[in-house]
DNA sequence: CGCCGTTTTGAGCCTAGTCAATGTACGTGG
DNA sequence: CCACGTACATTGACTAGGCTCAAAACGGCG
């Protein structure tokens, strides 16, 4: 396996986990590559990430990707106002997420009060990330999309710890920052030899040894 | 004036008006340029556009600028979960705007179910925009952004006729788009050559001639 | 050991950006 | 009423950042 061929996800373990008084949602495993949704499909439910990674994105009609977000622990996506989802969702690697049925999802916004402002609390965040990124994707270099991207992982993936491993590989991080993998690759190795970061010889891991010059990059 | 020095917009109008059994708006009317809040401004109020456009949009230290999006007629923008604005927000010409008081927001969504409902579905919807807009900015070329920006400007603008004015300035739309605004006015031209568009000798009009090789554009 | 998926590296090209000049509309004041 | 100034748009020549195509290196795993 591993050909990144979607595989979808078709069963729901047996696991029900109770979130909130009102807010029942169903666990589910999913492994690498696995389609969790694909655009058009009936939105039938929304999700929380309790571990791993899921990549969403779009497709243009030559295959063109744009990854618009990578979902992390305790985000929530997959909330439509419409009955179709609008774009695709993926697990980059093993994952592990909540499913909550959205027919419910007016009753829950209705009744409970504290999962109401979590689900608005959430879109206004995935809302404020996609800004950011536009911002990003339309008007930042290639070495200032990769210093954003790197200290924003920092952030997410090990609350800003030095060391860390990106879940993604290269041709995820291409279609998120809007570059080609090449160019993704040949501006880590520039860090690399300025100074910036340590990749290791093999694996996913990545060092950031000098965050001043990263930061003045990210503009 | 027209110097595009955003003045503040510091005064509010008498008028009242009544949207809702609970959410109570004040009109106000900017003229062409006025800045409506920055980045960075406490989210005192979020605003619903009557009419005209306002474009939001954030900035580099340097002064490159990314409009994440245009507002027009019905949209709700600057719902913030935060207590602060994470975008700026001006008006593109002379523009009508309901504000509501941010600290009623709780309050609304507690007590009026219809208003609640308008503020998610509103939100949903700039987060949808986004992503779509993501994609554009990631993957598509000067040529599809362009055709892909004039047939959702024909759409939201004018119901979908074959013509319609534009009220934003080309610096503008290279802004929205992620380009210069030598590359708009020089694919514009060059859509023009080809017969997909008729630009007027001067103004902000536009017409659409060939709408078919402009979706066959928008990929 | 050898295959496959992934990443890195290299050489050349092309799209869109930069810099600069010209053109056009419009408002102001002589 | 016209000359001038300003804001905005168009066009041209040249450049460069990132893409394409191609090949090699690397690691994991059967």
């Amino acid at each position: 396996m591993q050909g990144q061929t979607a595989t979808r996800a078709t069963k729901f373990p047996a696991t029900v986990a109770l979130r909130s008084p009102t807010a029942t949602g169903i666990q589910m495993m999913l492994s690498k590559g696995e389609e969790l949704f694909a655009e058009g499909d009936e939105a039938e439910y929304f999700y929380e990430v309790v571990s791993g990674a899921i990549r969403s994105y779009k497709l243009l009609s030559d295959g063109r990707r744009q990854i618009d977000a990578f979902h992390l622990r305790g985000d929530i996506f997959g909330v439509e106002a419409g009955r179709e989802h609008r774009f695709s969702a993926e697990a980059v690697g093993d994952v592990q997420v909540i499913a909550f049925r959205r027919s419910r999802l007016s009753a829950i916004i209705e009744e409970d009060a504290v999962f109401r402002d979590r689900i608005m609390t959430a879109t206004l965040r995935n809302l404020q990330r996609a800004q950011d990124h536009m911002l990003l994707l339309g008007r930042k270099t290639a070495q200032e999309k990769l210093a954003t991207f790197l200290l924003d992982m920092a952030v997410r993936l090990s609350d800003d710890a030095e060391h860390f491993d990106l879940p993604m590989q290269r041709s995820d991080i291409a279609d998120h920052l809007g570059l080609t993998i090449e160019t993704v690759s040949r501006t880590l190795t520039q860090f690399t030899r300025s100074g910036l970061i340590q990749l290791p010889p093999a694996g996913r891991s990545i060092s950031l040894c000098n965050r001043m010059a990263l930061k003045s990059l990210d503009a």
